[in-house]
DNA sequence: CGCCACGTTGATAATGATCAAACCATGTGG
DNA sequence: CCACATGGTTTGATCATTATCAACGTGGCG
């Protein structure tokens, strides 16, 4: 009874109410009203590790909200030369507004859950609530910060320090429940050793000595190819290269 | 007589008529209330090459449109090591909504001129026209679009692939007037092979033996330093590496 | 004139790629 | 249960690309 007051007066539906894409995704920008009108047109899925959800120069008809998992962006040559350009965590939006095809590929790269909207219901939203225009802006240049942040990473760091920076984002991002100050953490990497060097611009093979090297100086542990233990945040920091900020 | 009523009809404020801003930037989005209240507290700039418009790490007070000239964003590692993360040409939008401080680094590349705005009145203008929201966001995606192309083509591409798609982008760029499907083009590179390389990720000793292959191969001619003309842009295309999408 | 910043060219070294083989965990069918 | 295939991973040997170091050219400018 509580319950069913408290979703009355909130007016918010009942799938939502717990959403991460609600507290802090594009959803938050949301009014009740305009919450309950999208949530008539989503749906919730769940991928396997893998799957396709974007096609390179496929139509786009439908955007989501990425609820748990990692998403990888990827970007291909022609002679199947392939870079991922960006990863998505939950509570992150998928999806390129204001063109018709994509002109990247998206894939599930651990298990994911996605809740979908169809082309047209968020295309209306964004007519009707200037307030989410804003959030999808502000998860843009969020995206651009990251995607020039790691441009200096594959530009011109060596690769020793680019498979540090890389451990050091997953550890941030995976496990939000290590803060940042942490000494310490422990994580599922949420890709191959083939698709970190798809990031990183490198081969396998050199993350796969970068990470060997990392474990014999004592910086991580690899429990079983995938866990990895970060035993000291700071000294992995301290192989990430400069900072990426010039101190003031 | 037409023209004067026209332009009171219009209430356009007199500097905004004939600004490519108002036609392919941001400032298309205003209606004329908005661009006469906007243009109130705009002032125009023109900088000198090499002139530092956003300091790394420094409080960002006013935005501005790029009327002419090439803007470079860079961000440094502590070391020294720097990387071009972005080029801005006219009329894209310069500085980064929703942060006090900038983490990257505006130059001016070549003679530019600006528009600028103090930061509160764009936050007005954010707050009292979704649709100027909208054409930030299309920016913002855009310049998204831009950053993970390059990041293919850093973390991808060979050397020689690198120079080469630089100077397509260059011309297709800076020579508007050059329809993309000339046979051929002629422009000033608008930054030094310094700088060529700071963006390429490579030494400017590469960028310099690569151009001079280049010219050794009849597909470009070199005037002075920064003249070239690009004889063939078909046999240039070619030496991009693989197309950006896979063909369909 | 000679300085200075920028650019080119050459010789050598180092980083990371490539090729190849072995390894390991996992799942499958005999 | 074990042989065996499979995909991902590690490790080693060698090679290529590009960085580094150094010298020289060139054009503008006090």
């Amino acid at each position: 009874m509580t319950l069913r007051q408290d979703i009355h007066s909130s007016g918010i539906p009942v799938p939502c109410l717990s959403c991460e894409a609600r507290r802090r995704g594009v959803c938050g920008a949301l009014e009740p009203d305009d919450l309950a009108q999208l949530a008539k047109t989503s749906s919730r899925h769940n991928i396997e590790p893998g799957v396709e959800l974007i096609g390179d120069a496929e139509a786009v008809d439908c955007y989501s909200n990425v609820l748990s998992g990692v998403v990888k962006l990827t970007k291909s040559l022609s002679d199947g030369r392939q870079q991922i350009v960006g990863l998505q965590f939950a509570p992150d939006f998928l999806g390129r507004p204001f063109k018709m095809k994509s002109a990247i590929n998206a894939e599930a790269a651990t298990a994911v859950s996605l809740c979908s909207f169809p082309r047209a219901a968020i295309e209306r939203m964004m007519k009707q609530s200037p307030e989410f225009v804003h959030r999808l802006l502000k998860q843009a240049l969020n995206e651009l910060d990251e995607a020039r942040e790691w441009m200096v990473t594959l530009g011109r760091k060596t690769a020793p320090e680019k498979v540090a920076s890389f451990l050091l984002m997953i550890a941030r991002n995976i496990d939000s429940n290590v803060d940042p100050a942490a000494m310490s953490a422990c994580f599922e990497l949420p890709m191959t050793r083939a698709d970190i060097s798809d990031f990183l611009g490198i081969t396998n093979e050199t993350v796969s000595r970068q990470l060997t090297s990392l474990r014999m100086d004592g910086v991580i542990r690899i429990e079983n190819n995938r866990r990895v233990t970060v035993d000291s945040m700071s000294r992995l920091e301290r192989r990430c290269g400069g900072r990426g900020a010039i101190a003031v």
